[in-house]
RNA sequence: CGGGGCGUAGCGCAGCCUGGUUAGCGCACCUGCCUUGGGAGCAGGGGGUCGGAGGUUCAAAUCCUCUCGCCCCGACCA
């Protein structure tokens, strides 16, 4: 492409409302502009890194066997209903009703019009097992877009879904996914890692999230320093500690206290003169409509991601002081086991503690020396705290290291969660009825083309990595108006572009330092310089953008190390 | 949904507190000259419902009320 005929603004000025660099440089770069909130526009620089992306993840998707669809992006209510997802998923559906007063959703997700669709064109398992994918854009009414088209309401994601006849089955389907993931992400040219992750609003029985690694990642990961253990803090198993003998001799007579205005545990430590690990922590959730009174101990914070799995709920939310009230008689603050008129369930923090304090449910006073068995029981415990620096890996007990990432991808053991909801079934061999077994897979193909950008930029600018460059090279002649540069700059161009390589030629008639910034700016891999110095012995120069090393090279020799250099960069990623 | 901030030219901002000529600056844009290896210089020029509505006033970008939008923190969330 010339550059002048580009539909490619670029700008100085740093955008006042991006605040993380993949959003300021893609805006920059003139690749993507919002057109409101958590909605974006791709320009064409930005649609052909899209388009690469998509590309990748189109050939790791065949070669795994998986079969290209495309799926409505309208979807009917009644699906919904009948995976039960129409209730749980929350204001995150966008829903609306057509003319005829039909309720409707935009697709945040596909599993039901997929399993709709397999379930009436699939009968026997001859049939199975089948891997279908589309790559189309989805709609989430995101409570808080941010970050550019890192967290947005519409956006392109590839989702793939398999079916099988059984679990064994479906563990291949889902290793083969697990594998073209990584050639994807390692393609695209990313750092990354696959964790454990909590399923969340997709369900199922397990996944794993890929993570770019990057500190702007909005998800908190960690990692074993030994053994291969990696996952997605929300999910991080904390090992149960071992049940100590109790001695019931050692527990001290109960005292009621009277703390006045003593709520927090920092409060009450100072108050009482006791540390967290004496105070048990005691949170009343709303879940599914009744209250759960939630124990901790005072130095642990509960992981509502684990909290809601264990409790298999739909919603989850702290109580509202109304509720408070009523299973504890008093105000927020003053909430503890003794009496409690709801449900308890304990993390394991709390298995071991003695002669601890509680609040006393009632304004205004705690009490000293509550002993589990004594003075309350407690049948659920359960692992639902989240993990933190001090603790041991939950496998092997080595130390911990956290780092944050950016989610590009997840995959999902679904079991028979749709398949059952929703009849998807075929006849197995003995001519029984079976339901299909499930695993879906996404791609964010913005979010990957973004993280990319967080992983390899300088203060110039984007550093593409070859496989998704908008471009592979651009031509700068330093000076159009002089007629020696100019031919020389178009003849590489028309032979770099017979060979196949992507190339701008930069035609304007602009100084040197801008196109030169430009170019940096977009982050071209390969930059020739056509200029009147190398010119006079009949060389030009090659920039490398991500090392800096410049050749210099006759016209021929540019062309052939250029063509060379990108195939090793391709194969490389590869 | 709670807390905070911001809406003035394509972008980045000043002016507002303390109302008063024709609403400014930098970048970008157009014309001409000049220049051409890391965002040049000079001269001239175009572009504004000051987010919107209502109100106060002789007079509103400025004060008041309502409203819409955007950003950040939290809550929430693949």
């Amino acid at each position: 492409m010339r550059y002048s005929e580009m539909f490619l603004p670029t700008g100085r000025e740093i955008p006042s409302d991006a605040e993380i660099v993949s959003h300021r440089l893609m805006i920059r770069a003139g690749m993507i502009r919002k057109l409101t909130s958590g909605i974006y526009s791709y320009l064409p620089l930005g649609f052909r890194v899209i388009k690469k992306v998509e590309q990748i993840v189109r050939e790791e998707m065949n070669r795994a066997g998986a079969q290209e669809v495309f799926l409505p992006a309208v979807q009917p209510a009644e699906l919904w209903q009948e995976s039960g997802r129409w209730q749980q998923y929350g204001k995150e559906l966008l829903r609306f009703r057509d003319r005829q007063d039909r309720e409707c959703c935009l697709g945040p997700t596909h599993e039901e019009v997929i399993t709709d669709l397999v379930r009436n064109d699939v009968k026997t398992y001859r049939q199975l097992p089948r891997n279908l994918y589309q790559i189309q854009t989805k709609f989430r009414d995101e409570v808080r877009p941010r970050f550019g088209i890192m967290r947005c309401k519409e956006f392109s994601m590839k989702d793939a879904y398999s079916f099988d006849v059984d679990e064994k089955g479906a563990e291949i389907s889902y290793e083969k996914m697990f594998e073209a993931y990584s050639r994807i992400f390692s393609r695209c040219g990313l750092k990354f890692r696959a964790v454990e992750a909590d399923t969340g609003n997709i369900g199922g029985s397990f996944s794993h999230e890929f993570m770019v690694m990057a500190d702007t990642g909005e998800d908190a990961l960690v990692f074993c320093s030994s053994c291969d253990y990696a996952a997605n803090v929300e999910k991080a198993e904390v090992a149960r500690p071992e049940k100590k003998a109790v001695d019931e001799s050692a527990f001290s007579p109960l005292e009621e206290i009277h703390t006045p205005d003593v709520r927090t545990i920092e409060e009450v430590c100072a108050f009482l003169d006791v540390t967290p690990q004496d105070v048990v922590k005691t949170l009343i959730f709303l879940v599914d409509d009744s209250p759960v009174a939630v124990l901790v101990r005072g130095d642990e914070e509960i992981n509502e991601a684990k909290l809601r799995s264990y409790l298999g709920c739909d919603s989850l939310e702290l109580a509202t002081d109304d509720i408070i009230y009523e299973v504890t008689d008093s105000p927020r603050g003053f909430a503890g086991p003794i009496n409690i008129k709801s449900r308890i369930v304990a993390d394991y923090s709390f298995v071991n503690m003695t002669n601890c304090v509680v609040g006393a449910n009632k304004e205004d006073y705690h009490i000293k020396n509550a002993n589990i068995g004594r003075d309350f029981k407690v049948t659920e415990f359960a692992d639902l705290r989240l993990i933190k620096e001090t603790d041991s890996c939950p496998r092997c007990e080595s130390p911990l290291r956290f780092a944050r990432g950016i989610e590009v991808g997840h995959v999902f053991k679904l079991g028979t969660k749709y398949s059952k909801a929703m009849k998807a079934t075929y006849l197995d061999k003995d001519g029984k009825e079976k339901y299909m077994v499930m695993g879906c897979y996404g791609i964010g193909i913005g979010r990957t083309a973004a993280a990319s950008i967080e992983q390899n930029y300088d203060d110039n600018g984007i550093i593409w990595p070859v496989s998704i460059a908008p471009f592979q090279v651009m031509i700068t002649p330093v000076n159009i108006k002089d007629e020696a540069l100019l031919t020389t700059a178009e003849k590489l161009y028309q032979g770099l572009m017979d060979k196949g390589i992507e190339v701008i030629l930069d035609d304007r008639d602009e100084r040197a330092g801008v196109k030169f910034n430009d170019a940096d700016l977009i982050g071209i891999p390969l930059r020739i310089t056509v200029g009147p110095k190398r010119l006079a012995e009949g060389k030009v120069e090659v920039k490398i953008r991500k090392s800096g090393e410049v050749e210099v090279l006759s016209v021929d020799e540019a062309e052939k190390f250029i063509v060379d250099w990108v195939q090793a960069e391709l194969k490389a990623d590869g």
